[in-house]
DNA sequence: CGCTAAACGGAACGTCGTTCCGTATGGTGG
DNA sequence: CCACCATACGGAACGACGTTCCGTTTAGCG
């Protein structure tokens, strides 16, 4: 059985082609236009109407999660392996802080979304917390337990915190995020 | 000649009337649904139509700054008096810089607005980037001399970054903007 | 080959920002 | 006191967008 993990029932072949189009298209049009492309936009140029993308992708959380997760769960993954290959924990968390912020930055409203109190994003959130956050404490419980950055800061308000110094990096040459992401991981050194 | 600086030509009371009362209204829905409280709702609830509405405040910043504007005032003209009244330019300049963070945590949605790129939002951002940054110049500026804080981070990425720690700090129990903040500014200081 | 569940397409609806023009009115000169 | 008109008003109308819904098509199986 050389198939994926789809045990229970296969997807018609159309379906399974509309959706991965729809994926592909989706990955374009992030990338000039932002996560915030129209419906009817990416449905188009997949060539399926808009109830097709719908379907597929019941909220805008879905399609971004879709295509975003092999990268996001890449940098999830680099957590554990930046902490035992580095010489301190806190270079660790510096290193993986700036794997996200590279991430973050280079995809147009992606940050600005995960602050988003709309309830189509609710999914995204989730889903970024979940996966990033016990990476991030277990790097930062690592750092305060040698003593080298304050304990008052829980790991997601710092997510959260490098997540908000994102929002509009591209689009604003006079801003460098990771000049400001730097200095608040500096700050959190112990003194 | 009791009027206020009114010199060319006054305008008609009910003009005046409508959009004060245009003011009370926005301040108020502000308070509640945030900046982005429809045009609609605004308009109804002052008793006036939409073209009422858009002919005194044709853009969403104008009302936004209409509304702010004295708080904004009163905000940059602490800046020079903190500075002369504190013991450091860096304890100044942290100071200030509370104040700005209390000013915009307390808005729903408008730390998100100065970094929104709709074109609406436009004269806001000007409008906060014109009367602040030559303030926080000044503190930082004071402070790089005095030797206490890096010099290669401008006054304006730096009131980016404080206003993007303060995006959703309100709507989010588990998030200290504040601390945040401080955590930036502790950053800033030359080891 | 025919049948049916799965999937499709896009019209239609509600919300919102914004524009535009026919109507009403405050203030002034006679 | 009145008539006039620049000023201001109101809300219908338009376009963009997210989302839903249902009549139609089709893939895959027996």
């Amino acid at each position: 059985m050389p198939e994926s993990s789809a045990p229970a029932h296969r997807k018609r072949a159309d379906a399974r082609r509309n959706m991965e189009t729809l994926l592909d298209v989706a990955a374009a049009a992030f990338l000039t236009g932002g996560v915030h492309v129209p419906v009817r936009e990416i449905a188009a140029q997949a060539g399926v109407g808009v109830g097709t993308y719908y379907r597929h992708f019941p909220t805008r959380a879905d399609l971004v999660i879709a295509v975003y997760r092999h990268q996001i769960e890449a940098c999830a993954e680099a957590g554990p392996r930046l902490l035992a290959g580095s010489d301190t924990a806190h270079a660790a968390l510096a290193s993986w802080i700036d794997l996200f912020v590279d991430f973050l930055i280079t995809k147009h409203g992606l940050a600005e979304a995960l602050r988003s109190d709309d309830a189509t994003f609710q999914t995204l959130h989730a889903y970024f917390l979940e996966r990033l956050v016990p990476v991030c404490a277990d790097l930062l419980t690592a750092a305060a337990s040698a003593g080298e950055v304050r304990a008052d800061v829980t790991a997601y308000e710092l997510m959260r915190g490098v997540g908000n110094l994102c929002i509009g990096a591209n689009s604003d040459t006079g801003y460098d995020a990771r000049r400001l992401v730097s200095l608040l991981i500096g700050g959190l050194r112990q003194q």
